[in-house]
DNA sequence: CTTGACCTTAACCTTACTGGAAGGTTTAGT
DNA sequence: ACTAAACCTTCCAGTAAGGTTAAGGTCAAG
């Protein structure tokens, strides 16, 4: 297979496949002109990056995931255990762009969204961010 | 106010101010010794920089905001219209965070996780991706 | 007079690629 | 045999949004 037909099989584009080799994340033989040469092996692994990508993981952690799976005395253990870390981490990074939506949502219903030019956004943003839900108030003596 | 104070005040890091004044996003006096100089103007911007970001605009979108804030003609609803736009983008990687976080889970449901080498995960994802709930098939008439 | 806390610019590192330049190879068609 | 399309090769540059380091100027205190 050439690099053309692994991109096709895998859904990976060429570009990708020679920056994983170029990382060391995978191997290519070569044929005699100098064209990439994949093999089926060489192909499940392209395989595994590529969804293991689509699903979150790094290059990084994909260089461990590929090293697990070319290793036959692994424990799946390890493998789960790099996935549930994953879905902890997915778990944060939702917690975190939720709190960001709700944000904008309650911006949102404060600002009018006529054709003035008083925004309750605008101010709320520009102005110092407390990071507190109540408003300090001067007291009477000043 | 020099730019450290700049940067205290609003939460960014100086290298950040620095950076955003180098894409033209805010402006600052100097000083006769080079030292940059903010006033309250200033400061509001850094704010709406500071705060816009930390809700997941990009900077280009901010350039957008920093112009509305700057500008008395403006029209609430656009800035309302940008907020809720957002808010759509953002609906739209939790659903995709979402589906990679069920994706892993299921994952590691069907992974015995000891310490066997017989991996449900590893040999899922290093297999050929479908992405299909359902398989083509030929047509009759070809 | 020196130390420490500021400030300045410039240049490189990061992640995970994508695009383009400049050129070699193969294949199909005439 | 020639040519054009469709492959393939390497290398260089750029993206977002800064962080890090280097090398140096400025300023106040002790």
């Amino acid at each position: 297979m050439k690099i053309g037909e692994a991109a096709r099989a895998t859904g990976l584009s060429a570009k990708s496949i020679r920056y994983y080799e170029s990382l060391g994340l995978v191997q290519s033989l070569r044929r005699d002109n100098g064209y990439r040469e994949y093999d089926s092996a060489a192909i499940q692994e392209l395989n595994l990056l590529a969804r293991a990508r689509r699903v979150g993981f790094s290059l990084e952690e994909c260089r461990y995931l590929v090293s697990l799976l070319n290793n036959q005395s692994r424990h799946s253990a390890d493998v789960k255990q790099q996935v549930l870390q994953k879905v902890a981490q997915l778990d944060e990074q939702l917690v975190h762009l939720t709190q960001m939506r709700n944000t904008l949502l309650e911006l949102a219903d404060r600002c009018q969204g006529d054709e003035g030019p008083e925004c309750a956004i605008l101010q709320d943003l520009s102005s110092a961010n407390t990071g507190m839900r109540f408003t300090l108030v001067e007291d009477e003596n000043g």
